[in-house]
DNA sequence: TCTGGGGTCCTAGGACCC
DNA sequence: TCTGGGGTCCTAGGACCC
């Protein structure tokens, strides 16, 4: 816990429709004209949505059918590249930095940064909103014309909603003192942790605006929303909001789900599709050379009933093979009924020890424990590596592509054996659209194009 | 052609231990 | 024979966030 703070030292910064400004910064034909990024199958969600596809009606956590609906022939429907997306947060997070020290990403396109942390800056308001200028000018210059909202004020939660006040390419700074006037007449909705739950029962009771909201006794809000939640919306009525920015919040689980285009009931194609997603949460584990403890498994039934089911280890694991074995006795366990729309394999209970280090495991457990019969079960065979997609899932739209004679380009669409590419890069004019067949030898997938250096 | 994927945090009950 | 608490771990589910 810190001390409230009496100057405007938390800058809030939350990149434009991030995902499709990257998308219309690689893609020069795309400039001005809807997009969608999101999955692209037939359960697909929308991710985030251009500014000039929210003009049609297009919502993030829309279903992607519907956004196709609303959005006019000619918008881009593209599955995300997430590669681009990272390198260019990674950039903005950098800019942050040299603002502070703390900076707190929390995720790609959103940070938190403690200007007190750094005593070089003026906290004035005037000075705290020149910063911002300056900061916003930088992000759009290094990161090719990416725009961020950016709001200043005396805490996390001041800061955030500052950002969100004038959002596309703003900049809010709430002076100290003039929190309530801000924060009172907003609907509770904007206050993070009332979502749609929340928002019905405070409906119910009245309970529009922050207003009114901070009418209501702290007993009443503990016994609308539990102890912790009631509390903190207790608080942030008042503008009560000490929260630290935290640099390296510690990951605490990994996981890996998947949507089937069709439901799925057939144990054996379950199974492999938990081999697979076992060994992509395994190697993301080594990678972070973490193990964990606890395998999670999740399914979602054919009626969206959702359930999870877990067990615990006597000691961590990183290897593929026994997440598999766990996860796959699980599903064997819940059963398969009616088919499955989801899967999903996760582990939490992470730690450092990595398994078969045997001076950490004295160090955990005093001795070996040996494993439970579960885990040295032979029925997960190494998951196997990705053969032939057929043509369909090889290409995406989106998707960076290389034609050996035709140069560099992206994938418009594809279906019927055949996949559209436009041959444009971040640094040239619109280009030519060329179909070309799924099965060209020439084409190649690529890497993100550099936007500083790619024509 | 309804409803993604990656997470975090909280609650609550039962087991188990002291 | 009757009657305890507190603390921690595990499991399951739910709300929420981006």
């Amino acid at each position: 816990m810190e001390a409230m703070r009496r100057e405007a030292s938390v800058l809030h910064l939350d990149l434009d429709a991030f995902f499709a400004a990257v998308e219309q910064r690689d893609k020069p034909s795309l400039r001005g004209r809807p997009v969608v990024v999101g999955g692209v199958g037939g359960r697909g969600v929308v991710a985030t949505a251009s500014y000039e596809a929210r003009a049609y009606g297009a919502r993030s956590a829309m279903s992607t059918a519907e956004a196709r609906r609303r959005c006019p022939s000619g918008t881009a429907f593209l599955g995300g590249r997430f590669a681009a997306y990272r390198r260019t947060s990674d950039v903005v997070m950098a800019l942050l930095r040299e603002l502070s020290p703390l900076v707190e990403p929390a995720s790609m396109d959103e940070a938190y940064v403690d200007l007190a942390a750094d005593s070089g800056h003026d906290l004035s308001v005037a000075g705290v909103t020149e910063l911002g200028r300056r900061l916003k000018d930088r992000i759009a210059e290094a990161t090719g014309g990416v725009t961020g909202s950016v709001g200043i004020g005396t805490s996390k939660l001041m800061a955030k909603i500052g950002s969100d006040l004038q959002k596309p390419d703003g900049l809010v700074v709430v002076p100290p003192g003039s929190e309530l006037d801000v924060l009172h007449p907003l609907p509770v909705t904007r206050l993070g942790g009332v979502g749609p739950a929340t928002a019905e029962r405070l409906h119910q009771i009245g309970v529009k605006t922050v207003g009114d909201l901070a009418a209501r006794s702290l007993a009443d809000l503990v016994a609308l929303a539990g102890k912790a939640h009631g509390a903190g919306l207790y608080a942030l009525a008042r503008a009560e909001d000490d929260r630290a920015v935290v640099p390296d919040r510690g990951v605490k689980s990994v996981s890996h789900e998947e949507t089937f285009e069709r439901d799925l009931t057939d144990l054996d194609v379950l199974n492999r599709e938990i081999d697979s997603m076992a060994a992509r949460v395994a190697e993301r584990l080594r990678a972070s050379a973490f193990s964990g403890r606890t395998v999670t498994l999740k399914l979602r039934r054919y009626d969206f009933t959702t359930l999870t089911r877990s067990q615990t280890l006597p000691q961590p694991t990183d290897d593929g093979r026994t997440i598999a074995a766990i996860a796959r006795r699980l599903l064997s366990d819940a059963g398969t009924q009616g088919g499955l729309r989801l899967l999903g394999v996760g582990i939490s209970g992470l730690s450092v020890y990595a398994q078969g280090d045997l001076f950490a495991e004295d160090l955990l457990t005093g001795e070996p424990e040996p494993l439970p019969d579960v885990v040295t079960a032979v029925d997960a065979p190494e998951p196997e590596p990705e053969v032939d997609l057929p043509a369909e899932r090889r290409w995406w739209p989106g998707q960076d592509v290389r034609h050996e004679e035709l140069g560099a380009g992206w994938v418009w669409g594809r279906g019927l054996g055949r996949v559209t590419v436009r041959f444009e890069g971040p640094l040239t004019p619109p280009g030519k659209v060329r179909t070309l067949s799924a099965d060209d030898p020439l084409l190649h997938a690529t890497d993100p194009p550099d936007w500083r250096t790619t024509g």
